[in-house]
DNA sequence: CTTAGGG
DNA sequence: CCCTAAG
């Protein structure tokens, strides 16, 4: 029946291969993430958290890049198959005949739309490109972008202003070294920012959430932050330098990321059986990339060039965790930080009026660095301030899969989380003398960052964006550490890693945005030639946050995309999935694509409409292609003055109106047809 | 799971 | 976007 009844839809005796189930891309809602309050300043944690994710992300698959070229050749060949099958029947028909079914009403004839009488490869490469992907792939990061509100315009404004970063990443210990330059004048204040990512399962008594008082970080924490310095603890050291990448190109979104990740297979190195306590399995999950990305491959060296531009040094050796890599990193886009300038950087970047403190929040928050160094004078309001983070932990990861799933399934869908929970769930805090700061348009100064005396007191930390539950099977052991409850299973790990970045800010301008568009790590090595070299922050993704409040027992929110992704099973039924998903407007483009698949396949079938146009777009739920339909003829019936956001071509409205009055038609007359 | 519609 | 009924 249904073979039929699609055959009879398609005009023009296109058809439409019927699509096993199996095949179908229905998305669950997912949940979603408020996108909380955006901000057009550029926070430099937000830059640290960047850099801290790309590294984490890169050391996971390897390279983000690589990742991402794969993973679009991929869509796109799946794409292409589609419709190369879509197509040959089509082009077969096309000729002039028409379906057998379709026939009798003359769907075909007096078509308006050229679309349908042309053959499908020519129609389908327009949107969908799926044949070339690198247009493909292009347009939909500008897509992306677009959706992000980063135009490109922005980006490359922004883009000049990068600074580069550096990032070491030391696993095992967390040295935090911030040393500040000098006022005055242009690239006076250096700070080195090493960072470590710590996890968990290393030490014992760290290890469990419940020894929150206990932990290991906390108490780093503490001395770090609070206190001073950060103790450097193992030896081994990895050094990574970001260095910022010019390629705007590689933003994108976080769906697509995350499912290219899940079409790469990526496989995650040792996942260890998962404690109660929160982090291990995942900690220690992450901790084993890392070491493997020292060792080999955490940044790939050969370049997948083509797609990440990421240059990597290693200086190290990567036999152990006590050797120190050096790897450029790519630089990453990130909306956020398009607005601003060097000299906001300044005095916008490291801000912070209130003070919190946050003493418990050091477990809860989830991450936290420890940052020595030196301070810069104080009156340097045009200097930059270096900042050594040691390391950052990450917040407790709660997954829950099927007992039946696979080892692989498992790594996957922690590596998706961790991608989420980096990606967007994660905001970076910054803490001074143990308070955090709260106001991000507080300077440096005025925060008494830049001050000498109290670097010692400065600390940095991971905290989960909002206070989102996404699930809940049952809050999270600690109510202070607070847990991104992904799924459950048997294994509920925490996770922490330890990276160290270092940052360099490079002359006057502040500090370089990154933006991330996929997972690989794009970046540039080259780019440190003014100033200092340039920073490269790893993106994670889109959104930053607030600073906000600590986590109590809050579950950070995870992207929408990931969600999707991962298994997530809720034991007891909570309230917490009533979470409204975020909005995301259509595009221009997306609307073209939405148009030329309802011309082709008319409307009432929009799960065939989300396959053709919209397959590898995680969040658009054929669902949602409905409902934009119903809104784009609505638009296109009322004037103009009464439409609202972004302006739709009319040529497009037009378009709808057309094929919604032809499609509309065929129903009817199929419907009378059934009737008699 | 999909569609179709109302909210 | 969400929710629901209906298939």
């Amino acid at each position: 029946m249904s073979v039929e009844r699609r055959l009879e839809y398609g005009f023009g005796g296109y058809r439409v291969p019927v699509v096993p189930r199996a095949a179908r891309s229905y998305r669950g809602r997912g949940l979603t993430r408020k996108k909380g309050d955006k901000e057009g300043e550029i926070r430099a944690f937000e830059i640290l958290a960047s850099v801290a994710g790309k590294i984490l992300q890169d050391g996971e698959v390897s390279s983000a890049a690589s990742v991402k070229d794969t993973t679009s050749k991929l869509c796109l060949q799946g794409n292409g198959d589609e419709e190369t099958e879509l197509s040959k029947p089509d082009s077969s028909v096309c000729g002039g005949k028409t379906d057998p079914s379709g026939s009798e009403t003359g769907l075909n004839q007096g078509y308006p739309f050229h679309d349908f009488l042309s053959p499908p490869q020519a129609t389908s490469s327009s949107h969908k490109g799926s044949s070339t992907s690198s247009d493909h792939l292009e347009k939909k990061i500008h897509e992306d972008a677009a959706d992000d509100n980063l135009s490109p315009k922005g980006w490359e404004m922004y883009q000049g202003q990068r600074e580069s970063l550096v990032a070491q990443v030391k696993p095992d210990e967390v040295e935090c070294k911030v040393k500040s330059a000098e006022s005055g004048t242009s690239p006076p204040v250096q700070v080195d920012f090493e960072d470590k990512m710590e996890i968990d399962m290393n030490i014992p008594a760290r290890a469990s959430p419940e020894n929150n008082n206990v932990k290991p970080s906390s108490s780093l924490f503490k001395n770090c932050i609070g206190g001073l310095g950060c103790f450097s603890g193992r030896s081994a050291e990895t050094k990574v330098e970001v260095t910022r990448d010019d390629d705007d190109e590689n933003a994108s979104g976080c769906s697509q990321d995350v499912q290219s990740y899940k079409q790469q297979h990526i496989s995650c190195n040792g996942v260890q059986k998962p404690r109660n306590s929160s982090s291990a399995s995942v900690l220690k999950h992450w901790r084993v990339t890392a070491a493997n990305s020292k060792v080999g491959g955490f940044f790939r060296t050969d370049g997948k060039a083509s797609t990440t531009k990421a240059t990597y040094n290693n200086s190290g050796k990567s036999s152990s965790n006590n050797q120190q890599k050096t790897q450029k990193v790519i630089p990453f886009k990130k909306r956020k930080f398009f607005a601003c300038d060097g000299a906001s950087v300044c005095d916008d970047l490291f801000t912070s009026p209130n003070k919190r403190t946050n003493d418990d929040n050091s477990c809860g928050s989830g991450t936290s660095s420890s940052v020595s160094g030196q301070h810069t004078p104080p009156n340097s309001r045009d200097c930059n301030v270096k900042f050594s983070i040691k390391s950052f932990k990450v917040p407790e990861l709660f997954i829950e899969i099927p007992a039946t799933a696979t080892v692989g399934s498992l790594k996957r869908t922690v590596m998706e989380a961790v991608t989420a929970i980096l990606g967007d769930g994660l905001h970076v805090g910054i803490l001074v003398q143990g308070k955090k700061v709260r106001d991000d348009n507080k300077t440096l100064l005025q925060t008494g960052i830049s001050q000498d005396d109290k670097h010692h007191g400065l600390g940095f930390i991971l905290e989960p964006r909002q206070h989102v539950q996404i699930a809940s099977s049952s809050p999270p052991s600690c109510a202070q550490t607070p847990s991104f409850l992904i799924s459950r299973s048997p294994a509920a790990g925490g996770l922490s890693r330890h990276t160290s970045l270092k940052l360099q800010a490079g002359g006057s301008s502040g500090v370089s945005p990154i933006v991330s568009t996929d997972m690989g790590f794009v970046g540039r090595s080259g780019g440190g030639s003014g100033d200092s070299g340039r920073a490269i922050v790893p993106l994670v993704d889109e959104r930053a946050s607030v600073p906000e409040s600590k986590a109590l027992v809050t579950v950070p929110s995870i992207r929408m995309e990931a969600m999707a992704m991962v298994p997530f099973h809720r034991k007891s039924g909570q309230p917490e999935l009533g979470q409204r998903r975020m909005r995301r407007p259509f595009s221009v483009s997306e609307v073209e694509a939405l148009v030329q698949a309802v011309e082709k396949l008319g409307t009432g079938r929009w799960r065939d409409v989300k396959l053709r146009a919209f397959d590898n777009v995680h969040h658009r739920t054929y669902v949602d292609l409905k409902d934009k339909w119903k809104t784009l003829v609505h638009t296109a019936r009322i004037s103009p003055q009464q439409r609202r956001g972004e302006p739709v071509p009319q040529e497009l409205l037009d378009r709808v109106l057309a094929a919604h009055a032809y499609w509309s038609q065929q129903q009817a007359k199929q419907q009378a047809k059934a009737t008699s």
